[in-house]
DNA sequence: ATCTATTCATAATA
DNA sequence: TTATTATGAATAGAT
């Protein structure tokens, strides 16, 4: 077709391989739209000239991947396959594994043992028992641990109490000598607020974080 | 082309369709293959006929996977990432999953409780104290059953072995009797082999069965 | 790009 | 499926 034959090889002149390769590139993507027409096929055409340059048909009834799924379930080509199946296996590898976990915790939790021995029953008990022994342990340990917190603390709480205390008698004390001097205040408890008890009051975020009322010590 | 001009619309004559595919098939082909070569390019063709026949053309100097990875890069099209994206998550998924269950196990043996609560460490104390009650009703009622059996087989045993003693009683009596008319055999033990001892010595196989060496009864 | 002169592909047919 | 053939389509080379 076309004005005297040629022979089919590379054309060197690049212009012409250039132009040549545009014109049956169309000339190939309109055949394969005749041929997804008229024949109800799917026909996927990918190409790339010798620039780089890159095309691509594909009958609409599909696409570039589903065309590829079925080439490669056809072809039984390995295209991604190798990646494909390896993860597939390790998958399954996966999940068998994890029915297996899940059993034995169903076992561990007492359930499923249909299948178990006496032997196994045995081993699983002994199992179960030494780690009922483990957990005690370690929840005893665990108390053991927060009750010394507790005691910690409350042993501070008790300093900063006692230290309130004096700080309160003192207190009472300046206010008899105030009361002396007159100076009596209108509740007849509050506490002058000087420098001087500042000290004891700082330690009230303490009293607070352990969930103490700071009204007890009855200050504003 | 043709004996005159055909509308592009799908061949409703299944042969006739099929007759076209046929040879717009072939023609699709070597126009590939007309490219590859004149024009120095890279083309693949993959096809399906409407029947489900597969066909394809890939230039020699690359192949489909080539080119579809090339496909994928130029197109930015993903043509199986997103199948593999998936399984990667699903994977991540599953060991993540797998993880959690090996700490789980970890746990239930007693082991990796170190950030556990107080009250998570009394509820699994309380859960593997009851499966212990359940593992342990379960062994006593695998023991229970087992042993139930043993009774039986063994009371089996000790039927069989009444009757071996009766037979053998028989077979002295007997004996002395044969002696009696002279019808000592040589080793002045081994019993004759009549049909009327044959129900004892049916019962061997299950002996065997038991593991009991059958030597203890003394025959052959 | 567009225009021919040709070759090629193929529809109808067997 | 394959082969034949009349015809329209595709396209090489020129513009």
């Amino acid at each position: 077709m076309g004005k005297g034959r040629i022979e089919i090889k590379k054309i060197e002149n690049p212009t012409n391989r250039q132009v040549t390769y545009s014109k049956r590139r169309v000339g190939i993507m309109k055949k394969a739209k005749e041929l997804t027409v008229l024949c109800d096929a799917e026909v996927s055409v990918v190409m790339f000239s010798s620039t780089g340059k890159f095309a691509e048909y594909c009958s609409p009834s599909t696409n570039m991947k589903r065309m590829t799924d079925r080439y490669q379930q056809v072809s039984g080509i390995d295209v991604w396959n190798d990646q494909y199946k390896e993860m597939q296996n390790t998958l399954r590898d996966l999940e068998e594994i994890n029915r297996n976990l899940r059993r034995e915790i169903r076992q561990r939790m007492g359930e499923d043992l249909d299948g178990l021995s006496v032997k196994e029953l045995r081993g699983l008990e002994q199992s179960l028992d030494s780690s009922l022994v483990n957990v005690r342990e370690r929840k005893y340990h665990v108390i053991t641990t927060q009750t010394d917190t507790y005691k910690k603390k409350l042993k501070s709480i008790h300093e900063a109490h006692k230290n309130l205390l004096r700080e309160l008698v003192n207190s009472f004390d300046m206010k008899d000598e105030q009361q002396n001097f007159g100076f009596v205040s209108e509740d007849g408890l509050s506490i002058p607020n000087e420098g001087g008890h500042m000290f004891a009051f700082g330690l009230q975020p303490n009293l607070l974080g352990l969930g103490y009322d700071s009204h007890d010590i009855g200050h504003d």
